[in-house]
DNA sequence: CGAGGGATTGTTAGCGCTAACACGCACCAG
DNA sequence: CTGGTGCGTGTTAGCGCTAACAATCCCTCG
């Protein structure tokens, strides 16, 4: 990394430093051509073994390093991918986006983000241009909002945008987890043990995941025969799962409630040990989603696993298949798992 | 974001399409020269309205979109910035990444991330090299271990930086929260409850802030010159609190806990729980982090609020007065709160 | 009425790299 | 001895853009 200023005239004492060594650079330092360099760079044609070490040799020496953005413009690719995230710390984006990364980078590939705060058709169509502008070669939608999903009805044809959790209409790659299925296991798993029917704490309205683990929920209700009780609605906060249970804490015959997501399920248990109520005695929950504290709470809780670094891969997977020229239509599902801890567990 | 086949011949089918439209394709349309249609992208020099006007019209037709390759070749400058990032969904490293990355484009950066499952020495300084590779004009280095702080102390003069919570030595801008400050106040809130001394669980070994918050409970304990007990050592996981929850239920004369973060503070709650020991009544337990679920663990868990959000913006201010010439030596440091609830609770 | 000057536009060069082709040489078959 | 065939290397062009300078027009002012 020893920079070496030009012998002569007065150093640039900025940080940016002098003018980085090019091809030709080396091509002086090794005594050969500029183009003789790039092959042993890259690889490509044939080149003599003292050669190579030679030009090797004046790389080290110099501190090389091959400007991107030259490489970039001549062969148009960027070896950039662009991920739309979703502004938070809730634990499946971030975990997804991690999942996106390792996959990208063992493939070549960096990535760059666009955070959203409040996703919506405009703002994800506006990320999505931010990246194009920054050059990547497709992006990932992370798209759990139903208004993500039909900013992405509109994704041009002529570049690859594939969605993670969102956007079932949209004519682009969609990989998510069976949500519904997930529901269904932990509704089924609640009215096995007996309960007459189970309550839900729903996500917020305009998130396809809160939407389907409800349709899973309500699904599994009809079909055992059981009428479905009034919905209760959060924000996938706890505080939100903690004013549901303060609400739910109040009604007779409470047997069994199924949270949209761990977060509301960990209020809900405060909210119950608040108002005296025993979980599992006299209330069953489960939850959603398998965070890595979920076995910690009081009860530990039964919960739907998702395998967000598997949702990563794939999605990563289905980008590089779209690029390749695939289908625009490709889907894949990735199927949950119920854990079933104390808060399910025999009274 | 409508595509516009080339009226004439076969519409190549691939998903990379036709050649994208470039400066003098735009010129072409509105009737003059390319470096007109520049300044009206880029605000330089004047132009006459109505020229202007042709021009943007020409845009809007073609669908033109400037390519970054090219502009950064000639201008040196790709408004990136790389973050290393820690591969993982602690709550404060994923938090302050979004502070970043708000920041960051507000200021017209986008951000490239480079993630690093085990920090060393090497890799660290291979993730700084990839972005260096994918020509980023900075980097932060999010870095929290010990290992990472050495990695740095290699940093190059010739190129921008910034550390957040460590490498106090290396020759870095260093930003970070004051972790001592923060486990001092815990401490000392323990202490002014009555309680003889206070027990400590602490985070993984080659960890700063593990050690730091270890430093200012032990300081905190000798200043008032009370002896502190053997240290337990866990790695940030419920599960490791969980364990040393197990261990310290069998002491006696067990009164308080600052355990190294909200995570394990869960995870002693709920040994605690199953040892049948009362929180607050039998022992009194703090956390740190105050990630959002804190106020809903059984009981609601007193604990020290750091501010990422804020850390992110500071962090990218640092980078920017580094990428400006700025000091290598800069130092920030944000001040953490307590934040008082149950878990430390009367009796 | 010509010089000076600002506003507006154009022309040219070159950023660092790769693609495409050209060149020289050794080697072999006929 | 001649022509082909690789190998190893060099030469040239051009990717799309901005910086620097040149050119033009029109107006103002002495």
């Amino acid at each position: 990394m020893a920079e070496r200023p030009r012998s002569g005239g007065p150093v640039k004492a900025t940080a940016a430093g002098t003018r980085q060594p090019s091809l030709t650079d080396v091509a002086g330092v090794a005594g050969v051509s500029h183009m003789t360099v790039s092959r042993v760079i890259n690889g490509t044609g044939p080149v003599r073994p003292e050669t190579r070490a030679r030009v090797l040799a004046a790389i080290e020496e110099l501190g090389y390093r091959p400007n991107s953005a030259a490489r970039a413009l001549v062969t148009g690719r960027t070896g950039t991918l662009g991920v739309v995230a979703l502004e938070s710390n809730l634990y499946g984006p971030a975990s997804t986006l991690y999942g996106i990364e390792n996959a990208a980078r063992e493939a070549g590939y960096a990535i760059t983000i666009s955070s959203v705060s409040r996703p919506g058709r405009s703002s994800i169509a506006d990320a999505v241009e931010n990246l194009r502008r920054q050059a990547v070669e497709g992006v990932i939608v992370i798209a759990p909002h139903v208004s993500a999903g039909r900013a992405l009805e509109a994704a041009p044809a002529d570049f690859p945008v594939v969605a993670v959790g969102g956007g079932e209409a949209a004519p682009v790659p969609v990989i998510s987890v069976d949500q519904r299925d997930g529901a269904r296991r932990a509704t089924e798993h609640l009215l096995a043990l007996g309960h007459r029917t189970v309550w839900h704490i729903a996500g917020p309205e305009d998130w396809l995941e809160a939407r389907d683990r409800e349709l899973g929920w309500r699904e599994t209700l009809e079909r055992h025969g059981v009428g479905a009780p009034r919905v209760i609605r959060g924000d996938w906060s706890s505080r939100s799962g903690y004013e549901a249970g303060r609400s739910l804490a109040k009604e007779k015959d409470l047997d069994a409630v199924f949270a949209g997501n761990d977060q509301m399920a960990l209020g809900l248990l405060r909210a119950f040990a608040e108002a005296g109520i025993s979980v599992p005695r006299d209330v069953r929950v489960a939850g959603f989603d398998d965070v890595p504290e979920a076995a910690y709470f009081t009860p530990p809780l039964t919960t739907v696993r998702q395998d967000f670094i598997e949702v990563g891969r794939r999605t990563f997977g289905l980008l590089a298949g779209r690029m390749d020229g695939g289908d625009r239509h490709a889907r894949a599902l990735v199927v949950p798992e119920l854990i079933v801890r104390e808060s399910t567990g025999p009274r």
